[in-house]
Order: C-alpha cells, then structure tokens, then sequence
DNA sequence: ATAATATCCGAGTAAAAGAGTCGGAATTGA
DNA sequence: TCAATTCCGACTCTTTTACTCGGATATTAT
C-alpha cells in the first residue's frame, strides 16, 4: 500500500507553488529545479491540478501556474484527490457508490467494517491538514535558521 | 493508493479461521471455499502469517491451521503487517530507520508532515481493532436472523 | 518578425508490482 | 497404502507505475 509518486510529488509541488507564486507565476521549470522532478513528469501532475480547478495556467513567456484561491484554503485531502484517483486503499468500503468489488455477503465482510475505518481515517486526517498549516510551520522554520 | 489482494484476502481468511478454528484445525480448502479464495493463493498468504508466529499449522490429513493465541489478543494491525510489507503509504516518514527515499532536505518537506500524520493515523486505527471485536459484531449479526 | 519561454496534449515504453498458478515434496491419519 | 494436508520455490500473465518524447499552441521580449 503505496502512494504513488504522483501524488508524493504532486503534493510537493503544489505546496512549492503556494510558497512561490504569490507575487508572479510560477513556471514548472522552477519547480523542476528547486524539487528535482522533471518538467515533462510535472506537466501531467499539474493538469491533474489544473483540471481539478486548483490552479489555474498563464500561457507563454513569464507565464506558470498560480493557485485559484489563498492558500490557507485548500485542504491536503483535495490535493491529494486531485492527483491521486481516489485515496481509499480498499475499494469495496468506498464512502461513495463505485464499490466495484463484489461482495461475497455480509456474513464474509467482517472485513469490512475495517476498511470502511481505514478510509476513514485517512480522508480525516488528510481534510484536516490544510496547506496553510504547512506554509506557517515553514515560516517558523525559516525564522529559526 | 491500494491495499493489495494480499491484506485483503489475508484478514478475510486469519477471521475466518478466527471464527472456525475453535473446536478444530481450518483445512486451506475450507476458508477456500467459503472465502472464495483458491487454496494455493492461501497457502502463500497463511505461510506469512505462520512466519509471523500469528498461526500454527498442523500437517497431514485432519491437518489445518489454528491461531497461536486467543482471537481477542490479536489487533487487525498485527495481522496486516504480517501480509503486507509495511502499512506506511509514504517510506519516507516511517517510524522505524529504513527511510529508503532521499528527502532533499527539510526546506523541500513539507509534504513529510503530511506523510507522518497519514502514516500515524493508518497504524492508530488498525491497531485498535481486534479481532476479538469483530467476531462480537459477528455473533450480533447472527443472533439477529 | 523572430526567438525564447511557456503551457498543452497524446502516445509510447520500460520496469516493477500484483495476482495468481503449478508441480512436486513431505507429513500424517485412517 | 492412500487420501488429505501443509510446505516450497519457481514461473507467468496482467496491470500499474513512472516516466519520456514529439510536437502544437500561446505569449512576451527584442
């Protein structure tokens, strides 16, 4: 039960961005530098953002990416949402309808319940970090140094 | 982000012989059959929780599986972490040592707070369910047909 | 105009992980 | 002896992951 590296680095990347791009655009070029992603991977990670309606894109030279909203808004679990497909390691315990895994019977499903608290528990931790959070614990960090 | 077939079919098989391991050894065949798992996927999957000290096999005919200790001793935690690798979806923020991913530095990590609370709060919650609970909840369900 | 930066987009691909199967050996009870 | 079992390692097919690549389009600076 792995995150994969879209969502590792995509939450990296989002965050980077947040840091920087209050005053101008922030290409993925930079972020590229100062992450060590590739530019051609980060492409893909952030149309994943941008299709969600998390950034928005300036076109051209001295164009990138800003955030659609403060920072202070966006919670980790719709970032991680946005990259990732869905965050619920076990799909037949999905809080949504798409259970595509068949379920034996109630009887067999004492297994269930354990998942529906894994999913659980890992959409509430993740919605109940917001980035924020993680902009003023980096300020603190900075001021420390 | 998916929990494999491995911890999936695996607690579903350790309840099951949880459930029907009281009175006699649990033949592979049996939890086969009722879990709708084939026999030689269980044997991979039960020859992990026997490495683990969770079960004992008994060889031969009349042969079969029993849990080592009481069901209720058991977390379902212990028990996926015999089946599963490790229940960290982010190696980096791992509680023990073996941090294999190189984190470029602290500046870069925010994301690592993120890794650590998710990690955390996977391990909280499966650690405090047993097995015991859910073969109470069983017997609840059973007595209200 | 042209060059330099950028985003945008779809395809393609190599490696790794996941999900099993299979064949046969060893053990034990009837 | 035979049937029911666990035990064990190797093997294979499929899917997913983690990218790269080529080129199109948009915008700005010179």
């Amino acid at each position: 039960m792995k995150l994969s590296t879209k969502g590792r680095y995509g939450l990296r990347a989002f965050i980077d961005l947040a840091v920087y791009s209050e005053s101008k655009p922030v290409s993925l070029t930079m972020i590229a530098k100062r992450q060590n992603i590739s530019v051609s991977y980060l492409e893909q990670l952030v149309a994943k953002l941008k299709r969600a309606g998390l950034v928005e894109s300036i076109r051209g030279a001295n164009g990138g990416y800003i955030l659609s909203r403060p920072a202070s808004e966006y919670s980790v679990g719709e970032v991680l949402r946005a990259l990732e497909e869905e965050l619920v390691p076990v799909d037949c315990a999905a809080i949504n309808g798409k259970s595509s895994e068949h379920c034996v019977g109630s009887k067999n499903c004492l297994s269930r319940i354990v998942w529906e608290r894994i999913n659980e528990s890992i959409n509430n931790t993740v919605n109940n970090i917001f980035i924020g959070d993680l902009l003023e614990e980096n300020r603190r960090n900075q001021k420390e140094e």
